[in-house]
DNA sequence: GAGAAGATTATCT
DNA sequence: GATAATCTTCTCC
């Protein structure tokens, strides 16, 4: 396969989060620090549509927040939640649209040692299995958020080809649009988290 | 300015 | 399966 050039990712990346996330399955993010490198290969992601998706940060607009995902795709939106955790975001879509792709999980092919000390007493599956579990394991935090994952030094993000079948379900733990099946999994890798409902998502569903 | 909810995880029963 | 931990952000009064 011939190597992509960075103007060809931004473009794969400029499109709608639906068509994203699925395409960026397998690929590699890597996250350099002053204690070494790793890297995870996406084993799991979900799509957030901006404005037209109940369940996204950027449904009710732009806020201070959610900025970076108004922004060009290629960029990284971090966000605090449940008081103790990070998540991370692949921002895409076009530049004023807050599309993003969640990441959710992954399989660290680079730096184990390291990762195993960011996650002490965690199996080697259980390093980047969940969202806020792959931002520790790569030790993304707030100082990341709106960081370019193309051009920039510390976050590296990079296409890889895959030959393993992708799979497709509704989103984890949202309490809105709860059945879009906007969640895309490497089928039958171990990495994936599990599904969990939102206990909220029935009451949003009947109002 | 107060209150509630949250794209979660670890731990306990 | 149920729940505590913990705090930022947003919404509403």
């Amino acid at each position: 396969m011939p190597t992509d050039t960075e103007a060809e990712i931004r473009r794969r990346l400029g499109r709608p989060a639906v068509e994203v996330a699925p395409d960026v399955l397998g690929w590699r993010l890597s996250h350099t620090t002053t204690d070494g490198t790793v890297t995870v290969l996406l084993t799991e992601v979900e799509a957030y549509e901006g404005d037209a998706d109940p369940a996204s940060h950027a449904y009710r607009g732009r806020t201070t927040r959610n900025a970076v995902m108004f922004g060009p795709a290629g960029h990284l939106y971090c966000y605090f939640s449940y008081g103790m955790h990070w998540c991370a975001n692949l921002v895409c879509g076009p530049d004023g649209l807050a599309s993003a792709v969640l990441l959710r999980a992954g399989r660290v092919v680079e730096g184990v040692e390291l990762a195993r000390q960011r996650r002490p007493g965690a199996a080697d599956r259980d390093l980047a299995r969940g969202p806020a579990r792959l931002t520790t394991t790569l030790g993304i935090g707030r100082v990341d958020n709106g960081a370019d994952l193309l051009g920039g030094r510390s976050l590296r993000l990079e296409p890889a080809h895959h030959d393993a079948a992708v799979s497709q379900g509704p989103r984890v733990g949202v309490s809105r649009a709860a059945d879009r099946p906007w969640r895309f999994w490497l089928a039958d890798d171990r990495t994936v988290s599990p599904y969990r409902r939102s206990p909220r998502a029935d009451d949003n569903e009947l109002a």
